[in-house]
RNA sequence: GCAGGGGUUCCCGAGUGGCCAAAGGGAUCAGACUGUAACUCUGACGCGAAAGCUUCGGUGGUUCGAAUCCACCCCCCUGCACCA
């Protein structure tokens, strides 16, 4: 799937991917005129990247479908600065081990967006620790610092409220993160011939300063492009649940939670995320839009938004795992369920822990389930059972079995004899085995 | 450094000796409605099944009794001074 540069750039620009971009429309031409390589920088700020990363993750994998080469850099040495870019705060700096430890989860990551066995343009994955470590603080000063102007950094909108802000302030070494990303573009133009750097719209700063410097040091021109930074209709933060962060690592989100996080996207959201998230071509995403017009219960576009992006993320195991947890737990037949399924639910990532079947008597329902992490504290565990919204193996169960937590959990209730499904309202659930 | 203002439960923010586990709003959780939605309504919302226990920057003190008064300490903000 070869398209030219004006191609590649209208199907970003349908989808609402592209917020700025230098050159003024001398970037499609460049795009048209041969394979092209990009890079996207992702910096090590934890031990996995979270959905926030996964748009210019994507657009790097649609600039190489569309035959171009993408090389994602993986912060080593930018991620031990921190970029103060909107930031209201100065980072705490991670310790060298740890951001090291990082790069390589990330890494592996990112390597699964992008192909590596394409010819051409086949994919690459650097690490700008690679030549920053190299440079010494006298050449740096010299041959880096001396093109970048201060006087136009303070003036930079992203580090605006940390210089005006009372009590806030910026440290000479975040204030210099600016300067190392630069110099990754200039770096990556000179060893990979690299001429267009992506990223979020918080990146605009930065990525302008790789471009200018680029030209100065190298004579080259290069372009800048960046995506928007996706906001909910609600005015929320994206990618965070009260639950804490979406991440794409499945150790830290489940496959099944993942692709609850996308089937719960709210009607005003789903189709700008249908754009933002998969591959389907707009004129699908259209009717799809259009077809959903006309449906007064529940749209099908969350069902498509979240087998996608699923998908794309965790393989189709990942999505068949959340498609069967999803399909026995809202389909209220549990007891349908095999005991291999019950088995696999666990591995998939259901919410699950161990009941020593001899130490029921003394417990309560409220203590167990705040001791699981179904609620936070017992008193949510109380307030389900009194509205009786607390089923377990499908039966219902109200304050008056608060004491009882030992026929509740009787072997003989028991799905193939040790399992119970634990369900409190209407989406938590949780699997209890008797051991 | 000097002068003034402030630190309250997840967040914002009332409270200025007992009626305070602490108004109000937001967030969150649950119920009804529904589409595992949105909107709306209801309830919960420090911990505890309860009795009760622990909170209002920290430490001591005054009082029968303190988030509220006093002392010292820590942190933040606003002016001024210093660095220039």
């Amino acid at each position: 799937m070869t398209m030219s540069g004006s191609e590649l750039i209208a199907d970003l620009q349908a989808r609402g991917l592209i917020a700025q971009m230098t050159g003024d429309g001398e970037l499609e031409e460049h795009l048209s005129s041969g394979c092209r390589t990009l890079y996207c920088g992702f910096d090590p700020t934890a031990d996995s990247l979270h959905i926030g990363s996964l748009v210019p993750l994507l657009a790097l994998r649609r600039f190489q479908q569309a035959g171009h080469k993408p090389v994602a850099l993986v912060g080593g040495a930018t991620g031990l600065i921190g970029d103060p870019s909107f930031k209201a705060q100065e980072r705490k700096l991670n310790a060298a081990e740890v951001v090291t430890s990082w790069v390589e989860r990330i890494k592996a990551q990112v390597s699964q967006f992008i192909d590596f066995k394409t010819g051409e343009n086949s994919a690459e994955v650097v690490n700008n620790l690679d030549w920053i470590a190299k440079i010494d603080l006298l050449t740096f000063l010299r041959d880096v610092g001396k093109h970048f102007s201060v006087n136009n950094m303070i003036n930079k909108e992203s580090v605006k409220q940390r210089l005006d802000r009372e009590g806030a302030g910026i440290s000479y070494t975040e204030f210099t993160y600016m300067l190392l990303q630069s110099y990754d573009f200039a770096e990556l133009n000179r060893l990979h011939g690299c001429t267009l750097q992506i990223g979020g719209s918080d990146q605009w700063g930065n990525i302008t300063g790789g471009v200018d410097l680029t030209r100065r040091l190298n004579g080259n021109k290069v372009f800048g492009m960046t995506l928007p930074l996706v906001i909910k209709s609600d005015g929320t933060k994206f990618g965070k649940t009260e639950t804490g962060t979406i991440w794409l690592d499945p150790a830290k989100t489940s496959p099944y939670a993942f692709y609850q996080f996308w089937l719960n996207t709210a009607d005003a959201d789903v189709y700008k995320f249908l754009r933002y998230f998969t591959f389907l071509p707009m004129a699908e995403i259209e009717a799809i839009e259009e077809a959903d017009e006309v449906v007064q219960g529940r749209k099908s576009a969350q069902d498509i938004l979240a087998r996608e992006v699923t998908e794309l993320v965790h393989g189709a195991e990942g999505l068949d795992a959340a498609e069967r947890i999803t399909e026995a737990l809202f389909s209220g037949e549990i007891e349908q369920l095999t005991e291999d399924d019950l088995e696999q639910l666990k591995q998939d990532g259901m919410p699950a822990s161990n009941l020593d079947k001899a130490g029921l008597g003394g417990q309560m329902l409220t203590g167990l389930f705040a001791d699981c992490g179904l609620v936070k504290a017992g008193r949510e565990a109380k307030d389900a059972l009194g509205r009786n919204a607390v089923f377990v193996n499908g039966l219902s169960k109200g304050v008056e079995d608060n004491m009882k937590v030992a026929e509740c959990f009787s072997p003989a209730q028991a799905l193939y004899g040790r399992f119970f499904m634990v369900k409190l309202g209407k989406k938590k659930h949780h699997l209890f085995e008797l051991t």
